[in-house]
DNA sequence: TCAATAGTGTCTGTTAGACAGTATCGC
DNA sequence: GCGATACTGTCTAACAGACACTATTGA
């Protein structure tokens, strides 16, 4: 039998029925915290519970379109605003039991989004808001939701040591405090203002001058500061490491 | 509709049929030179061509398990061997015409393993080798596999330098010439004898002596080397960072 | 004896981090 | 003026990397 013949006579249907989704876990910051959007669910399974957006996957679309599509029909962006979110992949959970309803492998997804408008409720959803990560212990998730939101957080906190994604969680134009504010939001500490400077402008390629600076000074004085941009720069050499991760890794 | 009749009702073969393997990218050191395992196909579709093992996640196995079930099914491989081998997820792979027969996404894992013997041709497989990554240039890869392997490689260095896990490329114990053997091999750079030894002594957790020496020096002179087995560390801290990425990663 | 390796000592350039100091702003 | 911030200078401890040296082994 060759391959034509071979695939004509394929049948799909032959295997057990496995479903793939795409959710996503996007990530912002607002008023200085960070942020995790999530939906309230209106269809079953888990109705009501808050869960991650996210959905299957069409025939026709790659894993990340999947996982695009499902964030802007979630928070109705599109266009350049869209274009400006990073979205990557996460992992994949599948075990047996995770879905009620049949095997459903989720492929989930890691966003940066720069502050974003409050999301509609889309679809299937009843609602959906952007919660403070804070707020998060005292809420309960839908499926393995909350195991998947613990791994985007751990992986968007390694992941601004050695790339230069916090700049997608700041506007085009952002200050070197502004961009020491995504650091301190996302990793829970406070970091050294001067020597945070210092160390942003030595990595090659991290940021770039714009050559102009803030109209004012900061809300609570201090002078104006001078605008940069993300530079060309995928990886930061070398890394900006998170102070004392102690000996907890091992 | 309460959730128990929602899921009375539920039809799991309503939406358009999806399949789910698991694929390994199985990687071990043979005679100083990095290998990988792969497979001749001997079905339909990309049959006589070499693939990585893998094949459909069965209805009451995890992502992880089909994959260590794969391995084993393709090394022969059991037991206490099997268990010395590690299984972490890679990425998944879901492009819509990534396989002619139908929609297949691959969760595609990465496996580092001590010195393996020879596979053994698995059931859907004509022939089952390890292959040094070197030869892999010349050889074409069935569906989207060269791709899943340049991944996994790059994951595999980049793991190498923050985690332990060149521990299990060697058996139980092991001299600190064999462990800088494995960077070496794994990172394509010689590395200075003197300065990895030091290094890799003061990274707390990352090995521990046994007390005992090898029986005879080295094939080619040297006196006796202590032995060290693995550390209890999972992670390196600081980490062995791999010398001149230059300026590649802009 | 010779070549190779294990393991340690030492030096230097670089860097992270602490601290200080000046200039500029909002209030 | 006062407090806060932007940005720069300086010092120190830690570290990576280069080099050197001794001791021990196989051939």
């Amino acid at each position: 039998m060759n391959e034509q013949d071979f695939l004509a006579a394929y049948d799909p249907n032959a295997y057990p029925a496995v479903a793939v989704t795409a959710d996503v876990v996007a990530l912002t910051i607002r008023d200085g915290a960070l942020h995790l959007l999530l939906i309230r669910r209106g269809a079953q399974p888990y109705a009501g519970h808050w869960a991650l957006p996210g959905g299957f996957v069409r025939p026709d679309e790659d894993l990340a379109t999947g996982a695009r599509r499902e964030l802007a029909e979630e928070t109705g962006l599109g266009g350049e605003p869209l274009r400006r979110v990073h979205v990557e992949q996460l992992a994949s959970y599948g075990a047996p039991d995770r879905d009620p309803r049949m095997r459903i492998v989720s492929v989930a997804h890691l966003a940066f989004a720069p502050d974003l408008p409050d999301p509609a409720a889309g679809t299937d959803a009843e609602a959906a808001a952007w919660v403070p990560v804070a707020e998060l212990a005292s809420r309960q998730l839908a499926f393995d939701h909350r195991r998947i939101v613990d791994d985007g957080l751990e992986r968007a906190r390694a992941k601004l040591e050695y790339t230069p994604l916090a700049t997608r969680f700041l506007p085009p134009e952002f200050t070197i405090g502004d961009l020491r504010g995504v650091y301190e939001t996302v990793w829970g500490h406070p970091l050294h203002p001067g020597n945070f400077h210092r160390k942003v402008l030595s990595v090659p390629g991290f940021v770039e001058s714009t050559g102009t600076s803030t109209e004012r000074g900061g809300s609570r004085g201090g002078p104006r500061a001078r605008l940069y941009r993300a530079g060309d720069a995928r990886l930061l050499h070398p890394a900006l490491l998170r102070p004392a991760k102690e000996e907890t890794a091992r």
